[in-house]
DNA sequence: CTGTTAGCGCATTCAT
DNA sequence: ATGAATGCGCTAACAG
């Protein structure tokens, strides 16, 4: 083991050196092994570990433009919803060989729009942004930015660049009907007080043909907060008989102080989430949900970038995944 | 608004042209204005406007050794253990100009090396790993790397740089002691199979002073694996009193499966969690368990980092946040 | 197959 | 307070 110092990690130059070729030659024989002979291969290789190279990304990204990375963005990465998301988006970039940078906007346009700033300075080759950016002046300068953009867990006619996910109207619309073949009357909404929660509940009221008492719980929902949404309806009007949530953890919070309070569920209060949380199939009762693939969406989103990077057309860039209702035992 | 053309998006060389000024008077006036005059500042800000420029942090970091970026390493993301970390130290590295970028070891010690190999050429300001590095190999490399790397959710009296954590030996022991001080004798494990559940396990039952059945959960843990998790153990010895779980999201699931099967708790049956996750307060009933400051870790980790890159010198690089333990209903 | 030349966009010397 | 030159580490283009 020829280490090298602490202070000065080995280059590129160095490994050719170690190897006895050119610097070019040893860059391609780590890059591009097909245009380069079998037995520099070897001794490029050999030289590598010598010298314990780790070759800069950032200064063969500056010259290639091809920075291999990818830029995700979400409001915060408590919220559970867009975990499956990011962590598939993560795996299928880094089976690419692409690394995703996080941003976090915390529910706010001006950070929103910084964290986009910062982001296309470091020249990713993708943008991953989970819901679609309002800010007119982010999405102009994000399409003059020339960087493929996939805006996410949401649909639109016309996106920044691509689009992948599905109409939280039309979700709303669905529990709506569901709701109204149960023939339930009074009807209670608790919602997170998001844009795409409210779109939800917008189509969700239109089906149901009327304004609902509606608790909004600031996001990101949680357990806590869909108690607390609860005593909020009841204190409204106690005879509610059925509650359309805008998230699994507060249709569980729902659930555990309806049981609390000695309400039967669901005989006596039907309670509906959306998202299919991973523990909701598993409470009891368990929780009927709608149900979307969040983890879909973020291995699509990286293919759609990967796709681009490699100069291929995208067919279709506006994908709309669907989703579908899951009846359990809770309504 | 001068709009560039999409394709070539403006350089620092573009905006010194448009304010009349010399390309390092620009980069000056944006990066170190303090030494340049107002006027200047003034004609080169309006130079960035009209041309929409952002500066190229590749390129800045390339020249400056500074590239603003730390990597932040977790087995997965959907560890929800780790997610406050993650978020905290998101949330501080960006107020102090950083940026994450993310890799998923997935439990897995040759992806872990991967990763961090792929990391390291990136040239960021610093490392985060939730957890020890285990393989020498990674470590020699990371310490001959230089760069500042902060390894967390343990301790080590030899971390590879600075460790910021609590000892599981020891969570282990003070569970163990709690249980023994409330007369428990039959008592099992529910514990997911990664490295520091472990070491919890083996802090709880040196303190218990025996081996106790165990049900062994893949990581990471969940509530329906919580639910298996308690059959497995029932089938072992039907008439246990009390359950220790290696996280709040086991417990959960042991309580409710417990409540299926007619039992009550704690009285039949009690329960112990670990981590404090935010439902832990709010279910029925509430679940005992061990608080870690997950957040602080994140926050601590970060200005450890940061602190380093300003040059100064870290008093402590070994930091014992420790924990506490929260009595509720379940036990 | 291999090597030479010329930058990528910026910040750090030095100079003025 | 400002500017000119130089090179960070690497790869794309062209040569041989």
């Amino acid at each position: 083991m020829n280490a090298v110092s602490p202070f000065k990690p080995a280059t590129l130059h160095d490994v050719a050196r170690a190897a006895g070729v050119s610097l070019i030659t040893a860059s391609r024989a780590l890059g591009n092994p097909g245009v380069v002979s079998a037995k520099t291969i070897e001794k490029v290789q050999a030289a590598v570990e010598s010298t314990g190279y780790i070759p800069n990304l950032l200064a063969g990204g500056l010259k290639s433009k091809r920075s291999l990375m990818v830029g995700g963005i979400v409001p915060a990465l408590s919220v559970s919803q867009f975990l499956p998301t990011v962590q598939a988006l993560t795996t299928e970039l880094a089976a690419a060989g692409y690394q995703l940078i996080l941003g976090q906007t915390a529910y706010d346009a001006e950070r929103e729009e910084s964290v986009l700033n910062t982001m296309i300075g470091r020249q990713p080759d993708g943008i991953v942004i989970t819901g679609l950016v309002q800010a007119q002046r982010a999405r102009d300068r994000l399409r003059r930015s020339g960087i493929p953009v996939v805006e996410t867990w949401d649909l639109s006619d016309r996106p920044i660049d691509m689009v992948v996910g599905f109409s939280h109207l039309k979700v709303g619309s669905a529990v709506g009907g569901y709701f109204l073949g149960k023939g339930w009357q009074r009807i209670g909404i608790a919602s997170g007080d998001d844009h795409r929660a409210r779109m939800r509940r917008d189509g969700f009221q239109t089906t149901i043909g009327r304004e609902l008492p509606t608790a909004f719980v600031p996001a990101p929902s949680s357990l806590e907060l869909g108690r607390r949404a609860l005593g909020e309806l009841l204190a409204k009007d106690p005879r509610l008989e059925a509650i359309c949530c805008s998230s699994d953890q507060l249709a569980h919070g729902v659930i555990v102080e309806a049981l609390a309070r000695g309400l039967r569920v669901p005989q006596d209060l039907a309670i509906c989430g959306f998202g299919n949380a991973d523990f909701g199939a598993y409470t009891v009762p368990s929780i009927s949900t709608v149900h979307v693939d969040g983890a879909e969406i973020g291995r699509l989103a990286a293919r759609l970038i990967v796709d681009r990077c490699r100069g291929e057309t995208i067919a279709n860039p506006i994908v709309d995944l669907g989703f579908r209702m899951i009846e359990r035992q809770s309504t």
